[in-house]
DNA sequence: AGATATTGTTGTCAATGACAACATGTTCTC
DNA sequence: GAGAACATGTTGTCATTGACAACAATATCT
């Protein structure tokens, strides 16, 4: 493969050119990424996307998304919180988190209360209906989780996690 | 204006709720993650996002974005190549692409021509304006990774750079 | 030669993030 | 206790992004 090594007929580096032709096309097209490869945010966002594919693709029955989810899984854990506390929590922006409500609502999934002690906020929680789903969305993350650990390797999911764990 | 709170003294914390009061609203309203401790994906993903709000500031004298920062570097490190094999090795869409590439001539730093050997496809390659703005871009780039580094700590960050980079 | 595939392009749609403005309610300060 | 300052949820708008379909031009395969 290397370029300096004529092996004999097979041409295909034969000029100082090179360039991969006909069958090969889609795979040996690689490029050098020169220093991309020293900007941890690069590899970051290249996992990022691609766990969040798999992620997508396992919940599409419920046509549940990444940020849904995490929404509704906090709101089970932390019943009866306003929108503002899970907004800061999960770094989601007060208007976008509104929008997301009112569609969780429209699935009845989530009901909101208006607060015993401030007429300004919400009191979130999980209907029935939203409590059971829930249940099944859980099962699928998992079995989302368990995917993305053979794709990364289960030990460097597990390195990975206790590294990234450490913020918050 | 809730019925049932007494409309006395400071009534505000006067049973089992707890809930922080006056001062210390920013930050003691941390939620309980429950599953979302076990998810990679979602530290992934607030690392991830930490980090380019990180580099859109520090590149925000050049406007580079970092979809856009990758593609410039590697134009440079790979001159001639198609936007197909830039599509595919950033794994960004060529639809995409190519109206990013729009962006970067107007700017005059990329360059199209098209290729001699394939009718169809575009060389890129950075314009010398291109060149010269690419290598201040870099030097941003590097104080941005420093930052990251100061920001996850050194160490952590070379840890997650082996780990990660074992994917592509 | 004719079927098939690739390349770059444009159009469109949905999701997202960012930000401003607002009404309503709460807390702070005096 | 009144008024300033702030918090909360909401809506509106804009820019960016990802996804997908369609297309013309060109290359490649059989």
């Amino acid at each position: 493969m290397t370029p300096s090594s004529t092996r004999g007929l097979k041409r295909r580096a034969a000029f100082g050119e090179g360039r991969p032709r006909g069958k090969n096309r889609a795979a040996r097209d690689k490029l050098d990424l020169a220093e991309l490869n020293g900007h941890v945010g690069y590899f970051l966002r290249r996992l990022q996307v691609a766990i969040f594919k798999d992620f997508i693709e396992t919940l599409a029955d419920f046509d549940v998304r990444p940020a849904q989810y995490s929404v509704l899984v906090l709101i089970a854990a932390n019943p009866g919180r306003s929108q503002a506390a899970i907004s800061k929590t999960l770094n989601i922006e007060r208007a976008r988190l509104a929008r997301m409500l009112h569609e969780l609502e429209r699935r009845q999934w989530v009901e909101r209360r208006s607060a015993a002690n401030d007429g300004r906020s919400h009191s979130l929680l999980l209907t029935p209906a939203g409590q059971k789903v829930l249940a099944q969305i859980k099962r699928l993350a998992a079995r989302h989780e368990k995917q993305a650990a053979e794709m990364i390797g289960a030990e460097r999911r597990a390195q990975l996690l206790a590294l990234l764990r450490e913020f918050g």
